[in-house]
RNA sequence: GCCGCCGUAGCUCAGCGGAAGAGCAACGCACUUGUAAUGCGUGGGUCGGGAGUUCAAUUCUCCCCGGCGGCUCCA
């Protein structure tokens, strides 16, 4: 007798409910745990409780083998509607703090009368558990399959998320509709783990952290900085295309800079500090705009001069808390793909367009499929979060959703995302395991130029507010890097790759022929290494593969003979000989043209 | 920054009051190899740092540094 399993919209109600089947668990073994609240999240649900004396992961399976008691007991919801006035009572009775005010803010902020909580039924009939709660339940605890779910791991989480409130102990728990799907989940989470670009980096020799140098500042190794450098020569090449110029700034600027611009007003906790010996204040820069600024300002501007377009690829530091930095992406110093267009404003929407095909062209060609889009908007609400005018932003706003709609791009507004200068389009990459990440920006700034009074002589001889674009197209590169290296697992794209092709001569008689393809690669310009056969050659490809190097090349009697390459591809994992000039030929073209997979085997 | 966990050889990890270990890597020797680990040998560690408890601390306690999972934050 099969049940049929959950509807999807079902999926929700179940995890609901095995919310309250955790906390009623975690009371029963530790009756004195101050319970909060326990929503379902994406992949399951979590509950947050503070408890007497702090659990551990050990602690995983008590609680897991509570729960299958519930759901075996075959547990049912009773609602109860309550007068707020009891319910306080009902809660003070039983010490749970935290459901008092809950309450309390549900008459304050709601004026609510009543508010409802639902009950677990034991197979007595008696009450197990109760919960302040607005309902969606699953009608027993019975239909919650017992073997797909899983108790993931605990984490601390502020009361409201609050950082000034109590801190709680959040239990995460994976939970879906069938086993299956839970091992899915697992396993997706398990391959999100194998290709965790902190892991690769070390691998793959890309990058590394000293303890010495600091946390969050990342050291890139010189295999690391040939991929930086060929991403970033890509981004230049697309944007000196349509008419970029670079610009060199430095990296320490007086305070008075930033008090203009309003960021150090804004995120003063963020700047690096530097005192002079003079004594004057100094910090280093956190974003690059301010800066270009003053180039623009270096001269009256015609507006024939314009647009002005400023490209520089340069690092930025940012004190951000130790707790929130995590490999690549998210560091202390991280180097932005940056460009600051200054226009007028009846230029930005072509200017903007312009970069909208930087962005598409470069993340088709380093292998994203369709980015997804969000015009990021401001919050009407909090006006005083952001510089300038309700008007001024309208108008921004309404340029860029033009031409959103103009592009017929497939887009979703998010207000409340947008800087505290002006709206931004936001691209969103989804990896090849799913996950999405914001990536590219453009960002339409009307208050910078006013702020440092940025104009240019019109027709009319007469000063004209200018527009400034805001543009990256990796962003941060760390943080690109860190979603590239996930996405592509290691495995780079020929062109990209620090080591296209490893030479692997099967014995020392067939040195002479490996060093000649040596030369021979060497002088069309690929990134060769040379694994020579003092090795097996088992434990050679073994090294290939793991150094994720696109072609490993086999060259034994036979290669020498008829002068060809026996080529593995790592990609595909296919072997073929090729002659050697059919070799060359195809990977130049390969590299040359961007190819996503090296064509040969 | 906060809560929880963790820090032992270049890497992955065992040991957890009583003379620091394994596998891989490195180095040396032999092997001359046909598509993911050839064999033998050698070197390598103030057990993250400091203080305390103890006859004795890698092991227990405290402080600091660093990492991990979250929270908060993110121009």
């Amino acid at each position: 007798m099969n049940k049929a399993a959950p509807q999807v919209d079902d999926l929700h109600k179940l995890r609901h409910s095995l919310a309250h089947a955790l906390a009623q668990a975690v009371l029963k073994l530790w009756p004195g745990t101050k319970i909060t609240i326990g929503p379902p999240i994406d992949y399951g649900c979590y509950y947050d409780f503070l408890f007497e004396t702090p659990i551990s992961d050990a602690d995983f399976p008590v609680i897991e083998k509570e729960m299958r008691k519930i759901i075996h007991q075959g547990q049912t919801f009773r609602s109860e509607t309550l007068k707020t006035s009891d319910a306080k009572k009902f809660w003070n009775q039983r010490k749970q703090p935290f459901k008092v005010e809950l309450i309390e803010d549900l008459v304050k902020n709601e004026g609510v009368k009543t508010v409802t909580h639902y009950a677990n039924i034991g197979p007595k009939g008696e009450e197990t558990f109760v919960d302040l709660c607005r309902g969606g339940h699953i009608e027993n605890m019975k239909d919650i399959p017992a073997d797909a779910f899983k108790i993931t791991s605990l984490a601390g989480a502020y009361w409201r998320g609050d950082e000034k409130r109590e801190q709680l102990t959040r239990v995460y728990v994976a939970a879906f509709a069938s086993k299956k799907e839970l091992d899915e989940y697992l396993q997706m989470m398990e391959e999100a783990k194998r290709r965790d670009h902190r892991k690769l980096g070390q691998e793959l020799d890309l990058f590394t952290f000293s303890e010495l140098v600091g946390p969050g500042l990342p050291l890139w190794t010189p295999r690391g900085t040939l991929l930086r450098d060929l991403l970033d020569g890509y981004v230049w090449e697309l944007r000196q295309a349509r008419g970029y110029q670079r610009v060199t700034i430095p990296h320490i600027t007086k305070k008075e800079l930033y008090e203009t611009s309003g960021h150090w007003q804004k995120f003063s906790q963020e700047l690096f500090r530097i005192t002079t010996r003079e004594g004057h204040q100094f910090c280093m820069k956190p974003m690059n705009c301010p800066h270009h600024t003053q180039i623009y300002v270096s001269q009256q501007r015609s507006y024939r001069d314009l647009p002005q377009r400023y490209a520089e690829t340069t690092t930025c530091y940012r004190d951000e808390q130790t707790g929130e930095l995590h490999g690549l992406s998210r560091v202390r110093s991280f180097t932005q793909d940056d460009a600051h267009v200054f226009c007028r404003r009846s230029q930005a929407a072509e200017e903007i367009l312009k970069i909208w095909e930087i962005v598409d062209t470069f993340y088709a060609t380093v292998g994203f499929g369709k980015l997804r889009v969000r015009l990021s908007l401001h919050d009407p609400d909090a006006m005083e979060k952001y510089l300038g005018t309700p008007e001024m932003w309208q108008s921004a706003e309404t340029e860029l959703r033009k031409i959103a709609i103009d592009r017929q791009a497939d887009f979703s507004e998010a207000p409340g995302e947008a800087a505290f200068y002006g709206p931004k389009v936001d691209f969103i990459a989804r990896d090849s395991i799913g996950r999405e990440w914001q990536v590219a920006t453009i960002q339409l700034d009307i208050n910078m130029p006013e702020r440092f009074n940025l104009f240019c002589i019109n027709e009319e001889g007469a000063e004209e507010r200018i527009v400034m674009i805001h543009a990256a197209i990796m962003g941060s590169l760390e943080r690109f890097l860190s979603i590239f290296i996930e996405h592509h697992a290691g495995l780079f794209p020929l062109w990209l790759a620090p080591v296209q092709v490893a030479l692997l001569p099967l014995a020392d008689i067939h040195e002479h022929y490996a060093h000649e393809v040596e030369t021979m690669l060497k002088n069309v310009g690929l990134r060769i290494h040379y694994m020579d056969h003092t090795e097996s050659l088992g434990k050679r490809i073994r090294e290939g593969e793991k150094l994720r190097i696109p072609y490993l090349l086999v060259m034994g009697d036979r290669e020498a003979t008829d002068r060809s390459v026996a080529v593995r591809n790592v990609q595909t994992k296919k072997q073929v000989t090729v002659p050697l000039e059919q070799f060359v030929e195809r990977t130049v073209k390969d590299v040359q043209e961007r190819k996503l997979v090296a064509s040969i085997g």
